[in-house]
Order: C-alpha cells, then structure tokens, then sequence
DNA sequence: AACTATTTATAAGA
DNA sequence: TTCTTATAAATAGTT
C-alpha cells in the first residue's frame, strides 16, 4: 500500500527500515487500539525496534499483568511461573524444618510423645536433663552475682561511712583551729581509695 | 476502508462486532508479522476476544517471557514482581518463625542463655521440668506395659503348659483303651480356656 | 465465506 | 521526522 508494492523481507537500507518501522508501529498500534474499541476486545502489544526502543499498548480494560495471567491460563504456558517455582520450593523447604523444628520443641515440652520408643524418649529425656543443668547452672551464677554485688554494696557502703566519719572529724578540728600539716603539705588524714580489688576478696569470701 | 466508512465506536450489532473482530484481528497479525519481517523489530501480541478466545502472535526471535522480563526492564513498570514480592514476604515470615523456634529450641537445651533475666529462665527451667516429668511418666508408662506383657506370657505359657500336659495325659489314657464317657459324652477332662481377664488379674499384682 | 466499493495505510519522494 | 501523494492493502457492507 505504497507508492510500490514490497516483498515481505527485511528491508536492507537501514533508513528505509527505521522509517518503515516507525510507520508501520504506529498502523498497528493505531489498529489494535481501533480493534479494542469495535469490537469489546482485549489486545496488548508490545514492540521493540532493532535499536531496542519499546512502544506498547494495552487495552484501558484490562491490565497487561491480567492479560498475562489469563494468556498463561488459556494457553498453559508459563511465563513467570518457572521463576516462581523455585520461591515455592524454597518456601516448603523451610516450612519443613519449621515443623520438625515444632515436633523437636513439643518434644522437649513433653507433648506428642506417645507414639516414640523407649530409645527417642531416653534421648529426649537426656537433653531435656542437659538443659535443664545449664539453665540451673546459669540462674546459680546469675544469684551468685546478685550476691557479689550486694556484699560489694554493704562493703563500699561501710568503708564510704568510715571515710565520712573521719572527714567530720577533721572538719571538726579544723574549726578548732587545729589544723597541721604533714611531710607532704596535705592534709593529716587521708580519705581511703575504696578498695580495687574488693571483689576478688569478697570471691574469697563466698568460695570459702 | 470499506464499503463505508465507520466511526471508531463500539458496534452495537453483535453479528457485526464479530465478524469485524475476525477480520481486524487477521489483519492485525498479519501486519504484526509484517513489521517483525520488513524492520527486524521484536512484537508480541495478544487478543483477546470478547467471547474470550485467544489469540497471541510472538516474533520468532524472542520468546514472551524475554519480550516480558525486556518490557520490565525498560517500562520499569513490575508485571510478576508484585506476586514475587507476595513470595519473598512469606519466605521472611517463616524464616523469623524459625529463628524464633530455633532460639527458643536452643533455650529448652540450654543453650545461648547467658542473655536472659532470672525471670526467663526461670520460666525456661519450668518448662523443661514440665518436659522432664512427661517423658518420665511416658517412660515409665512403657516400661509397666512391658513388664505386664511379660507377666501374661509368663501365665499364658504355664497354662498352655498345663493344657498340653492333660492333653498328652488323656493321650495316653486312650492308648491303652481306658477311654471313658461322661454325662455330655465328652471326654473326662477340660481344655482351660484361656483365662480372658488375665490382664487385669496381672494389673492388680502390679499395683499391690 | 466471497465479493467489491471504498476507506485506510503506507512506500517513495521531497 | 514530517508532508505529500500515488498506490497497495484492508475491510464494511452486501450477497
């Protein structure tokens, strides 16, 4: 429909061919877009020319991701469920492990153990027994050091007393006027550190 | 381009939309196929028919699912992401679910507790004492059924015993033509059945 | 499903 | 690309 009539084949001159091309895409857009609207039908169309630019068009009714699914239904191919597949595979995978990592809890729990031997029970038995030393263990560590501290506390507590005491007291003969100096220039008393290495003393103590 | 020229409008006559889908849809292949062929371009088509019938036109050089995965690419509009999204949403769900399992599975065994408070350990060693008593009743609940299984063999072997000694006793009788009847016609001596409430004779052996 | 009068698309040229 | 225009192709209405 041209000035000429052409054969049916790629057009060798590149000029001619991209013209051609942009002429053409734009008659078939055109016409499918003419075909959506006469007759209730649904078309999409999508174009890449060779330089790889995209046209495409999809009727207003319906979108190309329905389009698609109703294609892969009626035809039975499959467009995006191969890649699908492997997230579906994937996720029974896990649901698996999810389920014998229930049954191993429920065990351990003592629930729906009536249908194992004497051996899985024994097993069960023997873990449950493990942990139920280490968490013992841990709560006698975690009350051994509630310990600890507290006779830090009293111990810090009774040396800050002291140490308060004896600051009244030399306040009190500093009013007096009483106040010396000793070798080093400072003051006659001194105000104890408290101790560093209280609580390998107080460890003592306990272990004693 | 007919006998008449037509607006571009849905056409009302129902006979008339078909026909003019038929026609319109041929063309449209055709001119999909035309433009592949003449511009080397890359087209994908699909109609469908008010009726729902497909039809669907792919160039030969790329198959749908590449002409699709290309669309997405360069439209950056997302066709089966969404769904993969759905996927990949449910596979996080059930892998949190399994850490969570996982975690609290390793608590049970006492593991990976240094972190916890008095309070959930405590709640922790309840559990698995919990735990511990069920599978112990389990384990005992199986032994006392073996040993009952055991004491009804024993007792089912003295009296199959029993029965067997009679039954060779009478044997013997008859040989030597003593053969004698009683008030039934039958023979002078019983075949004890087997004792039918053995088993609860046995449980209250267990029990004392 | 054909036919055909007309409309529409488009090849080539500018 | 766009416009023009001669001509090929598509198709609306008819048979």
């Amino acid at each position: 429909m041209g000035r000429g009539k052409i054969e049916i084949k790629r057009i060798e001159n590149a000029n001619n061919r991209v013209v051609t091309f942009s002429k053409r895409r734009n008659g078939l857009v055109k016409k499918a877009k003419e075909i959506t609207v006469l007759c209730d039908a649904k078309v999409a169309l999508i174009v890449f020319a060779s330089n790889g630019k995209m046209t495409d068009y999809c009727c207003p009714s319906m979108d190309l991701g329905a389009m698609l699914d109703q294609y892969q239904k009626l035809s039975g191919k499959k467009l995006w469920d191969a890649k699908h597949e492997n997230l579906s595979n994937e996720i029974d995978m896990i649901k698996k492990e999810n389920d014998s990592l229930q049954l191993e809890l429920r065990h351990l729990k003592g629930e729906d153990i009536q249908s194992l031997n004497l051996k899985n029970l024994m097993g069960i038995e023997h873990a449950i027994e493990h942990g139920l030393d280490k968490v013992r263990d841990h709560q006698a560590y975690i009350h051994l050091h509630a310990f600890i501290h507290e006779k830090m506390l009293v111990e810090e507590n009774r040396q800050l007393s002291f140490q308060l005491q004896q600051q009244e007291m030399a306040i009190a003969s500093n009013a007096r006027g009483m106040m010396m100096r000793d070798q080093d220039g400072q003051f006659g008393y001194r105000v104890q550190p408290i101790q560093p290495n209280l609580q390998e003393k107080i460890m003592s103590l306990v272990i004693d």
